[in-house]
DNA sequence: CCTACCGATCGGTAGG
DNA sequence: CCTACCGATCGGTAGG
């Protein structure tokens, strides 16, 4: 069942390379015969294993949504400090951006290409991902005897834009592994709540 | 010398127009038809202001980083405090990104349809930009008798995440005003300076 | 899996 | 001669 057929594994490397290519020349920009070169197939032959262009770039949003989701929903279970589960949160969404840089690229900068649908889940994955944050970060305001004055929507989206904005400069033979990245931005970013 | 001429005019026009359509369908997906459209013009007409369609896009970026630059040099010799300069350039930036959201998302997110050259001046005029706030977080921890133990690209690369990913969730019609936000983002980012 | 090819659309330019 | 503009159409390329 969960044994990756052959076509898995093609599907999987016509994935990474179109994730690869649309990342570094946009997916628009970007022609089948090309991401059919970089994996070594002939277009038509993309056309076996997907029905279109647009169905790689949504399996590539699908890919990324339900990963962030479902790390965040876990990890929020598994830990009870609230301020220890959005440290945790943070150094995993700096981690997986940077090992995964392409693909995130793609993520936040093509959606205007998703059909029209698709553009709806992605609002309702993104409500339900900042969720997460948000109902920590209430908990460990809820319990604090002195809760800092911050507004939990602002204060959410600028620890996601400091955790998220590694995707632009991230480089992967810098001096710093996407671990210790993760741990730095999450101590910054969390410094507010004391 | 200044005086906007009547050709000034209507390249000013088609550039909003430009930045508005690129912002909402991505640079490659807008055809000269639809901008020409949007600015009541015909497609020919478009050909008499601007040479070709990358050039459109090319003055876009020119306007954003010139601004940026100007602006944070202007606001980095204007007040003496490093903290002071740090709040003030975070705040700038909010507020011009959530002001000019169009054109800061085309900006943000289009750079690899750029020319080769202009790619290397965008580099080089970012370098310049975030030099501004590392030389102050220098100046900070320089001036400090006890430094908090912070990296400064890391940090600088964190408080703008915070700042700019706002081009991604600032809506209008919501309850604060880019000032209010920027005053907000800029004092959770800065937190860890104490 | 390839060669061949289509229907559609694009950026850019001609004449006036 | 220049600036400003339009209706029509070009060569080239894209997805499929």
């Amino acid at each position: 069942m969960g044994r990756p057929s052959r076509a898995h594994e093609v599907r999987r490397l016509i994935l990474d390379g179109a994730a690869d290519i649309f990342s570094r020349r946009g997916y628009r920009a970007t022609s089948m015969n090309e991401i059919a070169a970089a994996v070594g197939l002939s277009k038509p032959t993309l056309y076996h294993y997907f029905h279109n262009k647009e169905e790689i770039l949504v399996r590539l949003y699908e890919e990324v949504m339900s990963d962030a989701v479902d790390d965040a929903v876990e990890i929020s279970e598994s830990v009870e400090d609230p301020r220890e589960v959005l440290h945790r949160l943070l150094v995993y969404r700096v981690r997986t951006t940077c090992e995964r840089q392409s693909i995130h690229k793609v993520f936040f900068e093509e959606e205007e290409e998703l059909p029209r649908d698709l553009v709806e889940t992605v609002i309702e994955q993104r409500r339900r991902y900042e969720d997460v944050y948000r109902t920590q970060v209430r908990r460990f305001l809820d319990d604090h005897p002195d809760p800092p004055d911050i507004d939990v929507t602002v204060f959410v989206n600028s620890c996601l834009g400091a955790a998220n904005w590694v995707y632009k400069w991230y480089r992967p033979d810098g001096p710093r592994t996407p671990e210790q990245l993760g741990r730095e931005i999450a101590f910054y970013a969390l410094h507010p709540l004391g």
